[in-house]
DNA sequence: CTTGATCCCGTAGTCAGGTACGGCCCCATG
DNA sequence: CATGGGGCCGTACCTGACTACGGGATCAAG
């Protein structure tokens, strides 16, 4: 944990991912490559750093692909990476809003139609199957006769 | 429409679904096997009906394995069917509202670190970089020396 | 110097829910 | 009867983010 040389298993457990993780993201670039010694890579604390900084970019909802903009981005010198970095954080916002209310509208749709469930009965009297899906079960007339 | 007998590619239109999702569907036993003339499917309305059910479960928050599970509560003829499908639903429930929650917190989060951004700047000064990974581009002291 | 843990690499598989392809067959229309 | 649009089937591919495997190399401890 305080050494500042690490293998990659020592990396990963730091960071709290699994060894083929490191690998994968160095693959897809959004790790640099380490130092090697002996074949070995070795990383230092800043590729510790860097590592969160993916993990948590991902738990803010950021896919990996933009994970890699955030981290060219954070490379940038412009003037302008902030702002372009908040437009980054807006669109994610919508996004996130967007999910939220489709969960919403399904989460009301079926809490009414568990209320509305005897919690009992065959699947003819069974709100939820009916308005998921009408009649096949019990085709001509059941509960409505 | 109106015609109680399709082919593959009329039912998939009346249902708002590809051509390739009726075959997939049927291979992964969500659909029944439908009479054929000439080698060719045929489906009537109720198989319309069924297609449509899959796809409203789909719409509530259900995977197709769940769906298939409805399925066979919904012809199944126990008294106690009606229970066993609200059991589903409201684990759905509980599903959803972790979902809503996890996103809300990253919500909460995002939307903070937004309102803190100057809005322009360079990678340095961008909170929203800062809050995800701490130094990197900017190692000893920018902004806060 | 041996042993066992760890690392190397490339490739392939996983999950969900489809989507695409290619070669052939069938059906309705003119 | 020809033709073109659709349907048949099996198989492979797609996205995203890993995860697993196998055979060999290397390192640290005893």
């Amino acid at each position: 944990m305080e050494t500042s040389t690490r293998t990659i298993g020592e990396l990963a457990r730091d960071a709290g991912v699994h060894v083929e993780t490191v690998r994968y993201y160095e693959r897809r670039g959004l790790l640099k490559q380490p130092r090697r010694a002996g074949g070995w890579r070795r990383y230092d604390d800043e590729a510790l750093r860097a590592l969160q900084f993916v993990k948590r970019a991902q738990e803010l909802g950021f896919s990996l692909d933009e994970v890699s903009e955030l981290l060219s981005l954070r490379s940038s010198s412009s003037e302008r990476t902030c702002n372009r970095v908040r437009t980054r954080a807006v669109a994610k916002l919508a996004d996130i809003d967007a999910k939220v209310r489709d969960l919403t509208a399904i989460r009301v749709t079926l809490e009414q139609l568990s209320r509305a469930c005897p919690n009992d009965g065959p699947a003819g009297r069974c709100p939820i199957l009916g308005a998921i899906g009408g009649t096949t079960a019990c085709n001509g007339g059941c509960a409505n006769g």
